[in-house]
DNA sequence: GTCGTGATTGACAACGTTGTCAATATTCAG
DNA sequence: CTGAATATTGACAACGTTGTCAATCACGAC
């Protein structure tokens, strides 16, 4: 038995497609009477409305479904993203279909490309390419954007942001208020727009306390907690070992962490971190991170793309959301 | 300018609506020279293939789209469950629509129909409700449903579970082999299935020990972390305290840490988890917890749900993934 | 040269819904 | 009681695609 449609709920409530219509959607202008007998043949058929065909007869095509590309659900970050923004979603009736980019661009072009086919009305991206001018084509079939994270390249979109160049500025300099001299940098990949502001952060801050940047105790490209792990214990190894370490990503935080955990030398090297990491309260020491708000990340990114979707035409719009130092006890640690 | 459709691409080409239709689908039977025409008109007009449409014509109204209902998508266990599954089903050129219920079954009902009215092909769930009767209904109408973490209740469907009972009576077995004989039993909501079944393998083990359940060190209802450290310091407060606790979820573990830690006793008294913990390897001491293994999780109720959506008729099945012992030192413990 | 075969191609209806607009029924002012 | 205004209802086409089936064409066998 194929499923019933409202050809059928018109047939056993005697009445016409378009009153059916009418009824299920909600719309006025239905006698009390005839309203309730189609409700009935409705539940004695257990009819359910078709977004699909509805979807396609509708105005403008509108699917009432959003995308949502991250780099990685399992992310902390990512998924407090995706838990707002799918909340917010669903609020309005909206579906949200959600994806792993994992820092690959040749996946964001697929998975755009297979949320076009399916005609989401919007998408919110964690870019993870670098170039995003092939978005001027979907924009232009009517796909509002919304970046978030990373800011967008040779493409013009609304962006919600965090201060990374600040941020880590200021997480530096916290560790140079605590007489640290010889402090190295640990950050993912550099061609990831964010972990390059955070080293420009890092550099900003030896600059003004007039330190030069020693090239040995940069270690970027770090993509997981495993390098990080090994750059830190090569750290470690140096004739003169930095006394203070700043790791500009959760993952990479951990690698330190688990590095100078194991060299014994979490008690004596300094550790300021970015994002923040999952039980960094209860380890000993507490780590000190420059934390972001990813609920008011995801909140801001729905809020701008609804706005787009309910016909916002002003000029695009850049939020940064500011991080926030949280003193824990591993970027107290003084300079040796 | 309204988005081109096969018939603006027909047109360019200078053929028919069926000739680009069998184009656009890599279906064969067309001339290489009609076939490059088309496909150069296809990237002249920026065509993207509309699968909305596409759907409601083709046979079963198959939308290549399932949907995935989690607890919450924060959890690092139903992220990792969601990032298995979004990778395998976008492989397979198939969406996947992600939400969380915190334990709402009224959530869960709502989400559901939204799915049904979006024609998702299947769904799988980690259900909120107790009741699930009412899928009866949805499957059928078509779709094919796979529940995690926790089974079915007035409905049969194939499930992919954990070990819960066993696996909480090995871990309460491994602190009685230290020797504790006053061990707490500190759980979430009595109501959720595996909750239930984990206290049933604490109780088990106990029985098995001859130790009678004392009713003071047994804490349930525990919803949050908050709830659970508070319901620790209150154990730790009796006149004859536990000398090992069994907390039977990640965020009840996490309280009870955060209660041991202020009490300074986290040396003292042994811990046991259910799930893994983030981190929990780097604290001090690291926490011995049952680890799920949510990829396999994942992995298997995707291919079970695939399976289905692909004509697998045969009876529902149970796919029990079994927990493991993760020994890092809280329950290594030995009794005062 | 005729016919059958297989390969291309296209005309048309259909998927389930909603927008448009006309038809009918009801209500109210005068 | 009449005409106009309003409320209800339904017929029909259309959204963009694909399944069905018939038409055309080239080719080789007889």
């Amino acid at each position: 038995m194929p499923r019933p449609t409202i050809r059928d709920v018109a047939a056993l409530a005697g009445t016409s497609l378009k009153t059916v219509s009418r009824v299920v959607n909600g719309e006025a202008g239905v006698s009390d009477e005839l309203s309730t007998r189609v409700r009935s043949a409705i539940d004695r058929l257990g009819y359910r409305h078709n977004l699909t065909a509805s979807n396609l007869r509708r105005s403008g095509g509108k699917t009432r479904s959003v995308g949502m590309l991250v780099n990685n659900v399992t992310n902390p970050l990512d998924a407090a993203v995706h838990h707002t923004i799918e909340e917010m979603a669903s609020q309005r009736g909206v579906a949200v279909l959600a994806s792993s980019l994992d820092e690959s661009p040749s996946r964001e072009r697929r998975l755009v490309e297979a949320f076009a086919e399916r005609r989401v009305d919007g998408l919110i991206l964690m870019p993870a390419s670098h170039d995003h001018s092939y978005l001027v084509e979907e924009r232009r079939m009517g796909m509002s954007i919304v970046f978030i994270d990373r800011p967008p390249v040779f493409f013009d979109a609304d962006a919600v942001l965090v201060d990374n160049r600040l941020g880590a500025g200021r997480g530096v300099k916290h560790l140079l208020s605590y007489g640290h001299r010889r402090i190295a940098f640990l950050g993912d990949h550099r061609s990831i727009v964010t972990a390059a502001e955070r080293f420009r952060g890092f550099t900003d801050a030896l600059e003004t306390a007039a330190i030069p940047v020693d090239p040995d105790l940069v270690r970027q490209d770090l993509v997981d907690s495993e390098r990080a792990l090994a750059a830190t214990l090569d750290l470690l190894s140096l004739d003169e070992p930095p006394t203070a370490i700043f790791a500009a990503q959760n993952l990479v935080t951990i690698g330190v962490v688990r590095a100078l955990r194991s060299a014994a030398k979490h008690h004596e090297i300094a550790l300021v971190g970015f994002d923040d990491v999952p039980m960094s309260d209860l380890l000993d020491p507490a780590i000190t991170v420059l934390a972001q708000d990813p609920a008011r990340i995801g909140r801001q990114a729905a809020t701008t793309l609804f706005a787009r979707l309910d016909g916002d035409r002003s000029p695009t719009q850049t939020y940064i959301v500011p991080t926030t130092l949280i003193t824990r006890g591993s970027g107290e640690i003084p300079a040796g």
